[in-house]
DNA sequence: GCTGACAAGATTGTCAACAAAAAAGTTACA
DNA sequence: TGTAACTTTTTTGTTGACAATCTTGTCAGC
C-alpha cells in the first residue's frame, strides 16, 4: 500500500469507490477544514456524492466511527466528531508518545529520495503559509507529520499518525485560535534539519518540542464543546 | 403517539448484542487462541453463535479487519489474521513506542485502588503460570497489559494497546516457542514494584525490556505464513 | 400568544430476496 | 488412475422494500 505519491490515480474511475477510498477521502475533507465538526453526515447526500449504494456509505461511516473521527448516533446519523477538551488532551498525550519516535525511526531510515520529497513537501508549506493560504497551510502541514510516518516504514503507526493527525484537525477547529496558523514551519524545518544529519534523537526532541508548541496554542480551557455553542452564541 | 401508558416498552429483550460487543468477543478469543491465525470466520457460523442478524455480523467482522485482526477477502469470507514476520515486527515496533509511554503514565497515575487490582491480577497469573494452564497465562498476561493502559487514562492508547495485545497473542501462536510461555510473569512483577514507588521512568524501562524480551523469544526467521503449514506440517 | 399534543415527512435500521462468485462434487475421457 | 471440464451447492455481495425512529410542521386548547 503506497501512499506515497498517489495524488493522480484517483481520477481514472469514479464510479466504483471502495469503502477504504470513501473513509481516505472524508479523512482529507476533515484534515482540510471542509467539513467542520458536528456537520451532518446523511447516508443519502453522500450516496451522491460519492456515487455509491447506501451500503457502502454505510459502512464507510462506520470505519469513521471505529476511529472515533465521526460520532454515530443511533437513529440519528454520523456527524463529524467534535472533540472535547479531554478528548484533545487525550489525542496529544498519544502523539507525544509515538510521533517523537516515528520522527527518530523516520530520521534513521530516511532514503536520499525521502528527503527530496520532503524538501519538496516544505517548499510548498512556506509558499502556502506565506500566501495566508490557510487552508493549504493546515492540510500541508497535517501532511508532513504523515509523510514522517510513511518514511518510517511502519503501517501500525502510520495508521495511527493518520487518525491522531485527522483528529487534531478537528481540535484545532474548536480550540485553535482564529486567525493563527498553529503548525510553524519553522519547526518543520529544524526536523528537516536533523534528517539530513540522520540524528534520530534529535528530530525526536524536535517533534516533542514541535508537539508541545501545537498544543500550548490551543484554548483547551476556552469553549465548551460544539453542542453549547449555540447556546454561547446566541447568548450575546 | 401514545400517551396513556408509555411503560410499556419495558419487555425483556436484551439479548441484541452491538457490534462493538461481538468484536470484543472475538477479541478475547482471539486472545486466549480459541481462534488460531487463518481459522475461517462464516457468516453464517458467526450469525448462529450469536443470535444476530447477518448485516451485524458483517460490521463486526468490517471492524476487525479495520484492527487488522481479521483479513477479509473479497468473495471468500473473513480469516483470523495470519501476521508475516514482517508484520510482526511492526507490532512490536509499535508496543516499543507505546507501552512504555502507557506504563509511565500508569505509574505516576496509579490510585491505591489501582494498585490492589494490580496486586490481586498478578496472583492470579502467578496461578495460572505455575497451574502450567497455558491459555490462562496468556490471556492474563495479555490482560495485564491492558491493565495498565486503563490505569493510564487514555482512551486512545487503551484503545492501540487492546489490538497491539491482540495482534501479539496471533503473533505468538506463529512465531512463539510451542512450550514456553512467552511474557514472564516476573517482569510484571518487577514492573508492579516500580508502580508502588510511582517511578515512571522505572516501570518505562521496566516495559521496555519486557516486551525486547518477548520479541526475542519469536522465532521470526522460522515457519512461513499458516498457507504453507499445511505445506510443512506433512511434508514429514 | 404560548404550550402541548398530534400528524406529516424524512432519515435511519433491518430484513429478505436475488445476483455473483467461489468451493465442492461429478462425469467424461485419455 | 489421473486430469480436465462441467454441474451442483454453498457462501458472499448487493439491491430494494419495509419497519422504526426522529424531526419538522400544524393546530387545538387554555
Amino acid at each position: 500500500m503506497d501512499t506515497l505519491g498517489n495524488a493522480a490515480e484517483q481520477v481514472a474511475r469514479e464510479d466504483e469507490l471502495g469503502e477504504e477510498e470513501i473513509v481516505e477521502r472524508i479523512f482529507e475533507a476533515i484534515i482540510d477544514q471542509r467539513l467542520p465538526p458536528g456537520t451532518k453526515l446523511s447516508e443519502a447526500a453522500l450516496c451522491e456524492a460519492f456515487n455509491v449504494g447506501r451500503m457502502r456509505i454505510r459502512q464507510s461511516l462506520l470505519l469513521l466511527a471505529s476511529r472515533e473521527v465521526v460520532d454515530l448516533l443511533p437513529n440519528r446519523g454520523a456527524f463529524v466528531a467534535s472533540p472535547t477538551a479531554e478528548q484533545a488532551r487525550e489525542v496529544f498525550e498519544a502523539r507525544l508518545m509515538i510521533e517523537p519516535n516515528v520522527a527518530r525511526l523516520a530520521a534513521e531510515r530516511a532514503t536520499d529520495d525521502n528527503l527530496r520529497t520532503l524538501e519538496q513537501h516544505l517548499k510548498l508549506e512556506h509558499v502556502a503559509h506565506h500566501g495566508s493560504k490557510r487552508r493549504d497551510a493546515i492540510r500541508l502541514s497535517g501532511q508532513f507529520h504523515v509523510l514522517l510516518a510513511e518514511i518510517a516504514a511502519n503501517t501500525v503507526t502510520l495508521r495511527m499518525v493518520k487518525e491522531l493527525v485527522t483528529r487534531t484537525s478537528l481540535i484545532i477547529g474548536i480550540f485553535g485560535s482564529p486567525g493563527v496558523s498553529n503548525c510553524r514551519d519553522e519547526d518543520h524545518d529544524e526536523i528537516f534539519a536533523a534528517f539530513r544529519t540522520r540524528d534520530g534523537d534529535d528530530a525526536a526532541r524536535l517533534m516533542t518540542d514541535h508537539l508541545r508548541h501545537i498544543q500550548e496554542h490551543l484554548e483547551l480551557n476556552g469553549p465548551a464543546e460544539a453542542a453549547s455553542d449555540l447556546v454561547a452564541i446566541f447568548r450575546k
